[in-house]
DNA sequence: ATTATATACGACAATAATTATCGGATATAA
DNA sequence: TTATATCCGATAATTATTGTCGTATATAAT
């Protein structure tokens, strides 16, 4: 419960070795893999991700890889995890009505008030805050 | 990601239920279950635990039920997740050390303080938030 | 006492979400 | 031409969550 995925972990990680390189340095899926120990296919999923939201720019063929693109201190990190993950929300009901309590539901209102307060925390802090 | 889980919500939605009656009043696992349309044995067990948690005093026989022990404003949201969930955390790694990347990881000391932010949050709102 | 209705609880099953793997394609530097 | 990299859909495995079953115990009502 409340818990980040691999995912978005995987790319946090990722971001991070970049921005600690000189910025026009690329590093390669392999590289970042092996060094965080991470499996490579997933990562380079992930990473293929992050380059199609142009957070990476991907660099094609032998001593190719990734670079950032994006100014990591402009995205917040409800704006990241929506990009990586899709909706965030403590649960389903606020962007998918598909739930058996809906009609009925007593704590609707205030899960929202609390959702709020969770989406506000962390739209106050950028991917710039977790990569430095 | 970030979801609460139903169990949680399942206790969130009985213990509004019994908040909203006389304190002396019983509400029985079947009405709860029929009333908000949650399977029957999950909720019992639920109620199970906010039993054995001391939130909540079970009565048992016919006409049982339970009846709200706790001061629900006196919970607060970690203490109460952490007392239904287990312990609380944006990673496993902050209570639990099995990972891969634990050693090489360059992103665990700024999740350390997203996750303060994080449970900073939940601790300044209680059940009692939840239940009126 | 007996019965009906309630909680208590361990073991298990199903489902869904997450995490990981495979196969083959395209791009490009050397 | 070759080696090394990204690209990407399909699928498999794993884990976490959610739900079910069977049986025991407690007690109010008759």
């Amino acid at each position: 419960m409340l818990k980040l995925t691999r995912k978005v972990e995987y790319a946090l990680i990722a971001l991070r070795h970049m921005q600690d390189k000189a910025p026009e340095l690329v590093s390669s899926t392999k590289e970042i893999a092996t060094q965080y120990n991470i499996p490579l296919e997933i990562l380079a999923k992930t990473l293929q991700h992050l380059a199609k939201e142009n957070i990476i720019e991907p660099i094609n063929g032998p001593r190719g890889g990734y670079r950032l693109k994006a100014q990591l201190g402009n995205i917040n990190l409800v704006e990241f995890f929506e990009r990586v993950e899709g909706p965030l929300g403590l649960s389903d009901c606020f962007y998918d009505s598909n739930c058996l309590q809906i009609d009925y539901c007593n704590i609707r209102t205030p899960i929202q008030r609390i959702n709020a307060n969770m989406i506000n925390m962390f739209r106050s802090m950028t991917v710039q805050d977790v990569t430095s």
